[in-house]
DNA sequence: GGGCTGCGTGATAACTTCTAACGGAACTTT
DNA sequence: AAAGTTCCGTTAGAAGTTATCACGCAGCCC
């Protein structure tokens, strides 16, 4: 708290102006998606002009870097603290839903089509990992009584992404499962492939809560 | 075949040039995304200038539309004709699968994010439906053996989606289960979530298939 | 208070989609 | 076969976009 407070006057004015951005960028982004994204029209809301921009974001590609990098760290920010508050895999999936539904758009900026060129940063996979971390300590925590697959074989083999996780195969295997299935509902009631099909998506995404749980 | 064989010859060129454009579409949405697609790139690679692809799409919208019905078309065709010739809901999902690694983008057009304005017309959904009832089809086959769930009790007041198809509420659970659960795996697998996390994603898809057969 | 740092501006370049007007070729009809 | 019509591809241009540059001025630091 001895440098990281003491911000001069042009520092704290120019981490308020990128907040001031992204902020403007994400409701954009919520409205008409990541890819209709301009930064000129940012920066015309903002009543500065163009280029004013370049001054805080190197480009396009850094800004939504950087709107990545801020889903992924709230996203494992709410689950983390959901699960050190004693939250169980059912109240943790709740809450991934209520999270998504929260603005589908930063949902779908993780977890939808990427860019094909497009290569995370390292810290961002490393966030993504600490999601992945406490969703194996919650699966962990949960009694094993599913049989061994040959998948789990294959992940006993396979476990680097685990990173150093000292989860059994059977755990990373339900981790798996879960992030899968969940994503699975979640994904295409966010895409809208629901929408008009005429039943509850909620009572879906809670029916396959169920059959994980009781797997 | 009276009429529709009987082209005039601009009818000809001119369905062969719509064709040949939608062909440089694919191949340019495959290697950059969806959202780089430049009318410009594929006039100038066919040799013409710019604004001589109006004559053939009123615009990028029109073409993506187009793009779009022709996979849901494709996935159709693909998944009927391999139920016409016996396949069960394994060979099916496989079918799936290697239809989605053909080219990703093609599937991620289809079941990825979306763009928050558009809405699909109304031959597409029919489209989509059409894949729906070989899914449930194919799901009517199986052997009842799941127990009743609550959702099935919501299904069963809630199955327009279902077309009049006249399988019981639990073969509707049956196939959103599928659906959901195969586009879980297949969707992060292309978005290329589990590159680098070191296992197979063909056994991940080949032991959620399992576990959904052995239900 | 003087000097350096850095912010915001307007001008430019190279893109994009898309409209409009024109010339010419090809097909249809007489 | 010749005239007429339709339709294609062109160039030119408007309104956007991202991004770079040079400039001026304000604010911060010493």
């Amino acid at each position: 708290m001895a440098k990281s407070d003491a911000q001069t006057p042009r520092e704290r004015y120019r981490t308020q102006v990128r907040a001031e951005i992204k902020e403007h960028a994400w409701e954009q982004i919520a409205t008409a998606g990541a890819s209709a994204l301009s930064l000129n029209a940012i920066a015309k809301r903002m009543g500065m002009s163009g280029p004013a921009l370049y001054r805080y974001y190197a480009g396009r590609d850094e800004l939504i870097t950087e709107l990545i990098r801020d889903a992924y760290r709230s996203l494992a920010d709410r689950l983390h603290s959901a699960f050190a508050e004693g939250a169980d895999l059912a109240v943790l999936a709740h809450t991934l839903r209520a999270w998504a539904l929260e603005d589908p758009q930063r949902y779908l900026l993780i977890y939808g089509t990427p860019v094909p060129g497009y290569h995370a940063p390292d810290d961002i996979t490393r966030i993504s990992s600490e999601t992945m971390a406490t969703l194996l300590d919650a699966c962990a925590k949960l009694p094993p009584d599913s049989p061994a697959t040959p998948f789990d074989a294959h992940l006993a083999d396979h476990r680097d992404w685990a990173d150093g996780h000292p989860a059994p195969p059977a755990v990373l295997h339900r981790a798996l499962r879960f992030w899968t299935r969940l994503h699975g509902v979640l994904s295409l009631e966010l895409a809208g492939h629901f929408t008009g099909m005429g039943f509850d998506p909620a009572l879906l995404f809670a029916a396959e809560l169920d059959d994980l749980l009781a797997h």
